[in-house]
DNA sequence: CACAATTAGTTGCACTCGCAACCGTTTGGA
DNA sequence: TCCAAACGGTTGCGAGTGCAACTAATTGTG
């Protein structure tokens, strides 16, 4: 519950939604990455990654840019991180040779197979502590303000 | 709505909600930042400072750092850069020689009674494009997710 | 009283990030 | 056909950040 009266003129951010959000995504961020770095040593953008090539056969650093809406540079050196751990390959696509398809190794699969479960397991712990009735109304907040911000890909 | 059932083993970034989670935060805070950096030249650290010192009448750097969950050293940062602009001011409290009372200068106050109401109206128009029956559920599940991870104050 | 432990706040350092500039390649007109 | 514009991807750079170490002041304990 809000402390706030909607045309209230107080600032308090403890109540303030932007902050909650915020101090939210990080809490959330950091139960997750606690696991991601300690047992696979990933930082966020390499989970990205990871996370964005485990669901294809294989795309460009574009496409993992658009999909994980990380900025190019930020996936172009995500890419190179895990390029020297050999969980990610590179092939110059014959089509375009300015671009060249990603791909999971061997190693990658692996690890890719190992994380998703422990990582779906922490989103269901965490939607768990919500009751029934409220993880259908908070799921459709955040789609009704994904939506307002233009935030769906 | 989630397009995936709660027991099921694929990873799809898009559905996933820590990551919907970080998105939507930084989405709230650019749509946010934007009036902030753009009309009162601050950035994060320092909105958040003027928002902790504009509900009280002085305080230290260390109940900042609690009050706005920053690490102590941003905070130094960000006082550091809004005493440079004159729009904070810090004596050195008698009582413990090593803390010093910060408090908002007379145009810090100025800046702050102006940049209150924008934002505070920023908030309203987000939360307005939440259907009336899901703004009190998406409230109601965002404060179980903060008890969830012992992110309240 | 003395001295170790703690606390408020600052600073050096290594690291990350986004922007702008860049390289090589491809595309689309004139 | 040729050349300017656009595009995929990388890199240099400045700004920001957290950690660890530090200074200065205070507290607690023998």
């Amino acid at each position: 519950m809000s402390t706030r009266g909607p045309g209230e003129l107080r600032l308090e951010l403890a109540a303030f939604v932007p902050y909650r959000l915020d101090r939210l995504a990080v809490g959330v961020s950091n139960h997750l990455s606690d696991i991601c770095r300690a047992r696979f040593g990933l930082d966020v953008p390499g989970w990205r990654v990871m996370a964005a090539l485990g669901s294809r056969r294989g795309c460009t650093a574009q496409q993992i840019a658009q999909s994980t809406r990380m900025h190019k540079t930020r996936v172009s050196r995500a890419i190179a991180h895990l390029e020297e751990r050999e969980l990610i390959e590179r092939a110059s696509s014959s089509a375009d040779r300015r671009e060249r398809e990603v791909r999971l190794t061997k190693a990658g699969r692996r690890m890719y197979a190992e994380l998703v479960p422990l990582v779906l397991e922490r989103e269901r712990d965490l939607l768990a502590s919500l009751p029934r009735e409220q993880l259908g109304g908070f799921l459709a907040g955040l789609e009704a303000l994904e939506t307002y911000l233009g935030l769906q890909d």
